[in-house]
DNA sequence: ACCGCGATGCACT
DNA sequence: GTGCATCGCGGTG
């Protein structure tokens, strides 16, 4: 199980390792094959430009869920990483279905296992991840991050969907995955 | 394949 | 009032 220490380094670090990792949330979820890096001296980063009400879990400790609502409508999850006096996360943008497919489909609303959590916006809806998962660790109930097996292939590419930093390569996939919210071509 | 747009909450100017 | 770390739909190649 991956706990505090594993979160408590640079997310640069932690980001391409959580690439292969499992995620559970109440045992619905599958296996991490896209996520991006957010670090406190990012422009297109929340916690750039200081603590606020909405991203004090940034600033708070490694190993802590934070959830922000994005366009009025949808949740997206990140995991905080580094030390105490920094503030970064890891935002997950796509998993590849492995447990509780079916509660999954129901809560999507449609049935291909491809659209079921490939976008940061869908995968919080299938894993019924809302802001009641805010600041909660990741190492207890309903949470479960269990460790890859095996090294995956790593792509890596320009983050999607900010206005700013967009020359930076921080976006990792899970190589040739049918799962990731877009095509991702080595950079 | 791409592009535009509406839905909708809320932090920030 | 403006701008998003989004998604799904409907239009055009």
């Amino acid at each position: 199980m991956l706990t505090r220490d594993f979160f408590a380094r640079s997310v640069h670090e932690v980001a391409p390792d959580l690439i292969g990792a499992t995620l559970l949330v109440d045992e619905i979820g599958g296996t991490i094959v896209e996520v991006e890096a957010y670090d406190q001296e990012d422009p297109a980063s929340h916690a750039y430009g200081g603590r606020t009400a909405r991203n004090a879990t940034m600033f708070g400790p490694a190993g802590h869920a934070y959830v922000y609502r994005s366009y009025g409508i949808h949740w997206c999850l990140n995991l905080v990483c580094g030390g105490d006096d920094d503030a970064e996360a890891v935002l997950i943008r796509a998993l590849e279905p492995s447990a509780g497919i079916e509660a999954q489909r129901a809560r999507r609303g449609v049935d291909e296992p491809r659209k079921l959590c490939s976008g940061p916006g869908k995968l919080c809806q299938a894993l019924a991840i809302t802001r009641e998962h805010d600041g909660l660790a990741l190492d207890q109930p309903p949470f479960l991050l269990e460790e890859r097996l095996e090294i995956p292939k790593i792509v890596t590419g320009p983050r999607i969907g900010i206005t700013r930093a967009t020359e930076l390569s921080w976006r990792y996939g899970l190589m040739g995955s049918p799962f990731l919210s877009r095509v991702l071509r080595p950079a």
